[in-house]
DNA sequence: ACCTGAACACCGTTCAAGT
DNA sequence: ACCTGAACACCGTTCAAGT
């Protein structure tokens, strides 16, 4: 049945004209529906009606498609509010970051691949630079504690949509159960760890960000008590 | 030029018999030389003179072989002492995680993919759990750093292996200059921390290492203050 | 017992040809 | 100007057949 009846009223009406924006549409929804193995340019094409080919008349590659889409998703953390402490702004920029990350594990890879000097992820650092700053970091300090922070959320957020690949569920409560079954003499830690193992993912990178936070307020304290101390001797 | 002369002195003579061992250690090499990319049945087939479905006679999937390649590598970790301290232990732990994953990014994937229960992770994580014990944790906050740690090693591993990908030098160079050449009022903060951006891979590596470290410490103290305090009362 | 070879169902991408 | 269709050079994997 190639014909589909009402939606082919006009004659050789196309469904909707390609363009790079409903390109990006069609892949979005089969990578967050379908994950990150089913994005293929055939099936990208077979989405919207059209001949694979004819996308790469509106992306040089499939690679470029990718990294236009990362950077349309990355829009996503721009939009929220950023507001509050240094301590605020930059604790709710990291969770956001995690969240977008989260919410299309599909292109966790591609938005990692993204160069970071593209418009939406230079709005993102301009942010993060500035709680950085404010919190008393000097500009080589920010720079660096910039790095952590994008290591910390990206490496996490890849880690977990590779986890989610694998379901998760069941090696979580599998690898519980063989560590609580190693022999206790040659084990003992394993043994005694297993039962409190892999808990929620959330819980864990909240742990990690409030050191990470930890870490940068202490360190614009030191700068700021380092100051005050040239002051008074000068 | 089929013939190779020498080698093939004795008739029918196979250059090697197949065995996992064998076929590993062609993955390994075509994975350390050319890339992950480069790790395909046929080629490792073509690597041992062998047609490339017969390695299926010794592992059941591509993917079989990966997490076999992954656990191999892991007994790297565990042929290194890891001796002193708790602290001393623990960061030498990390680092040669990382060592391990740095010096195969072709496999890191493969590695992260693995479920814990591997025989040589098994060990690695008894020496981490005991290094975190020994720390003063309680063995909830052991699970619970454990993970961070995990997270922190792998996820950066696998950062580190897929910008190893694209030419790196040339988008760190390229990207501190788009920074420093955005419009500074819009960007503030970009231009002027630009200067100082993707420092040296190792060292961010260690500012968050020791970060960890500062943090597993700081918990082990507190645990202990707390015991002291119920030892006092009661 | 172990390996081969043809085959299947996929990929990304190119390019001449259609409309 | 934009899309199609055939084609190329690849994948992982299966299975009957060879030795």
């Amino acid at each position: 049945m190639p014909s589909r009846g009402a939606e082919d009223s006009k004659p050789t009406a196309r469904p909707t004209r390609l363009s790079r924006d409903v390109i990006l549409d069609a892949a979005q929804t089969i990578g967050d529906h379908e994950g990150a193995a089913a994005i293929t340019m055939r099936r990208v094409g077979a989405e919207l009606g059209v001949d694979p080919t004819a996308i790469y008349r509106h992306f040089r590659s499939k690679d470029e498609l990718l990294v236009a889409m990362a950077d349309r998703l990355f829009a996503e953390v721009i939009e929220r509010e950023h507001t509050g402490t240094w301590r605020e702004r930059l604790s709710a920029l990291l969770i956001d970051g995690r969240a977008v990350y989260g919410a299309h594990p599909s292109f966790v890879e591609a938005m990692i691949d993204q160069p970071d000097d593209t418009p939406h992820l230079q709005r993102i650092s301009e942010r993060v630079f500035g709680a950085l700053r404010e919190a008393g970091l000097s500009n080589e300090d920010a720079a660096l504690f910039y790095d952590v922070c994008v290591r910390y959320v990206a490496g996490t957020s890849l880690l977990e949509a590779i986890w989610q690949r694998a379901d998760v569920e069941t090696s979580v409560v599998a690898t519980r159960r063989a560590y609580a079954a190693l022999p206790p003499d040659e084990f003992p830690n394993c043994v005694a760890v297993a039962p409190h193992l892999y808990r929620d993912s959330d819980d864990v990178f909240k742990v990690g960000l409030e050191m990470l936070l930890d870490a940068i307020e202490a360190r614009g304290a030191r700068a700021a008590a380092a100051k005050d101390e040239g002051t008074e001797r000068g």
